[in-house]
DNA sequence: TATTGTTGAGTAACGCTGTTATTCAACGAG
DNA sequence: CTCGTTGAATAACAGCGTTACTCAACAATA
């Protein structure tokens, strides 16, 4: 093999345009935020991940924080998928129980990720207008979840669904923020997790 | 004024001894913190702002995670007594809003603080149990409250006080920590705050 | 074809970070 | 007076984000 034949995930993506070259750039940082955490994502170990030198980086993302931007909108993507698969039961409230722990799944199984979208990892970055909409979105299907509790009776129906959305996704990120704080000693388990967020919903019954 | 009068903060604090020393760096950390934010607690600001090396802080707090350490506990302490100065009046359910106003209040009148206690900021720092256990102690006065009021009979007698407290708290943090993250457009206000933590107290309501 | 202009990547530097080995000055004990 | 200890300063190391400079490869033009 030539040892100048092009091996690495840049070489390769280079070859098809420069979109193509972005998403293989932020494939690279999620594999290492995940793997490693916020500290290994700089922008010389992320340049020697992909083959390249940070010339590039600062070419496709502009600065360290077009990086973190760019994650802050992958993670909330990947939620937003992962609510969206959840399937919806004829019941409305058993529905709104598995949203919870798919939200909650979401978070643990990639804990630097949600770091990263809720402002810790990543020192100074602060996502701006069009990226904190796009993470809002990504919740759509849990006010369309509240609404058809609403509409289905099983919530008051003078109830605003955008209040019961706010407040069951203050309660449920409240819940994991601090259990990845540690101030749950031992951990939550569902359980734990389904008692402390229940009374985000258990109030809203007629 | 002679050129070798020892006028910093360090030399002035010296002459107490180690403890007094240790006080002092402490308040000008916490105070480079709050005015200036995380970004500011550099071990080379740090020492310059005290007007010594940085030898001198690692002989204090061993490492940049004992300066952490010790501002996450100071953030939990002023927020304790933050939380112990709401005076206490006869309604248990006036009682609980005021000490949910006042979390706030904390919380927002030094958000860089806030950030410090949850992780956020310091990058790689994570409290010792001992840290999260003050951390814990210093909701004492919530846990009293959610106490008193289910003896008064304003909350079911048959809720774990454990439990309310834990809601409490993370119904509060989570509302919080997502205002801080810019994700209620234009601020959220004391009244929306109460309408988001609400459910929290009211699902306990017999 | 020869020349020019443009695009894109690599190198090396700047000033910053946390951390520590070394050096030196001050002080008390013998 | 000398020795040992304590504590602070200096300077260095590696790594960080960022960017000015440099050069190679390619397209367009004469």
């Amino acid at each position: 093999m030539p040892a100048k034949s092009p091996t690495g995930a840049f070489a390769r993506a280079q070859a098809k345009g420069e979109e193509a070259l972005r998403t293989a750039m932020l494939d690279i940082a999620a594999g290492l935020l995940a793997a490693e955490g916020p500290a290994a994502l700089s922008m010389r170990r992320l340049a020697t991940a992909a083959d390249c030198s940070t010339t590039v980086l600062y070419r496709l993302f502009g600065a360290k924080d077009g990086i973190a931007a760019a994650l802050y909108r992958e993670g909330f993507a990947r939620l937003r998928r992962r609510l969206d698969a959840v399937p919806r039961g004829g019941d409305p409230a058993a529905y709104l129980a598995a949203l919870g722990r798919a939200y909650r799944a979401n978070a643990l199984e990639e804990p630097h990720f949600y770091r990263v979208m809720h402002g810790e990892a990543i020192p100074g970055f602060v996502p701006d207008e069009e990226s904190r909409a796009a993470a809002a979105a990504s919740l759509d299907v849990l006010r369309e979840a509240a609404r058809a509790a609403v509409e289905a009776g099983l919530l008051r129906a003078d109830a605003d669904v955008d209040e019961i959305t706010d407040t069951l996704w203050a309660a449920a990120h409240g819940v994991i923020s601090l259990e990845l704080g540690g101030h749950f000693p031992g951990g939550l388990g569902e359980e734990r997790f389904r008692v402390l967020t229940r009374a985000a919903v258990e109030a809203f019954v007629p």
